[in-house]
DNA sequence: GCAGAGATCAGCT
DNA sequence: GCTGATCTCTGCC
């Protein structure tokens, strides 16, 4: 399976969002394969946008936004967890990201409970700080190529039919911008 | 089933 | 020192 090409990410950062639901996430680690359809993202963008890491301008954490699309951008928060982004924007801006939410897992699910430590699987990866934890992601994949096969990197995925738009989570500025993308599997 | 606390890092005031 | 693109566990309804 091919990764997808840098062009993919040279657009603007909503219909990236958009498009990289469905897609395949692949996680390599040692000689396990992990990986998941993505079923939930969020953009956020620049100066248009608040909520977002790269609103404030470059500091230490957010610099990948601003560097080459394509990459993983990956950041700590809340004192314990890992969320995971794609860098994505078109040429009319600096910065830009596409937050992964969520995902249905389909390789390696087995690695996925052991990295958890549960034994639900409807709560392996429904959050941006579970499937982090679930893949094994860390501030190692920062700024990881996601168009080469890495350790992380994403590939083409299922048809998706209805993409469900809705406010972003867990945020208080830019709450009136619709960019939280949804499909059910 | 739902509300609240705790974990404890990077960046801002 | 406080706040956050979060999750889990606890305690109470």
């Amino acid at each position: 399976m091919k990764a997808l090409p840098r062009s993919f990410y040279e657009r603007n950062t909503v219909k990236v969002a958009k498009d990289l639901l469905g897609k395949t996430l692949v996680r390599k680690t040692g000689n396990k394969i992990i990986s998941g359809i993505i079923t939930e993202t969020e953009a956020y963008r620049h100066t248009d946008d608040p909520a977002s890491h790269a609103f404030g301008g470059l500091t230490g954490r957010n610099k990948v936004m601003f560097d080459q699309v394509g990459i993983a951008y990956v950041y700590f928060t809340y004192g314990m967890h890992y969320c995971v982004n794609a860098v994505a924007r078109s040429d009319s801006y600096e910065a830009g990201a596409v937050l992964i939410r969520a995902i249905t897992p389909k390789l390696g699910i087995n690695e996925m409970i052991k990295n958890r430590k549960i034994n639900s699987i409807s709560n392996l990866t429904n959050g941006p700080a579970k499937l982090t934890q679930a893949m094994n992601i860390t501030k190692k994949q920062y700024g990881e190529d996601l168009t080469k096969q890495s350790s992380l990197y994403i590939t083409e995925g299922v048809k998706t039919t209805k993409i469900k738009s809705n406010p972003r989570v867990g945020i208080k500025k830019g709450i009136d911008k619709m960019w939280n993308f949804k499909i059910e599997i």
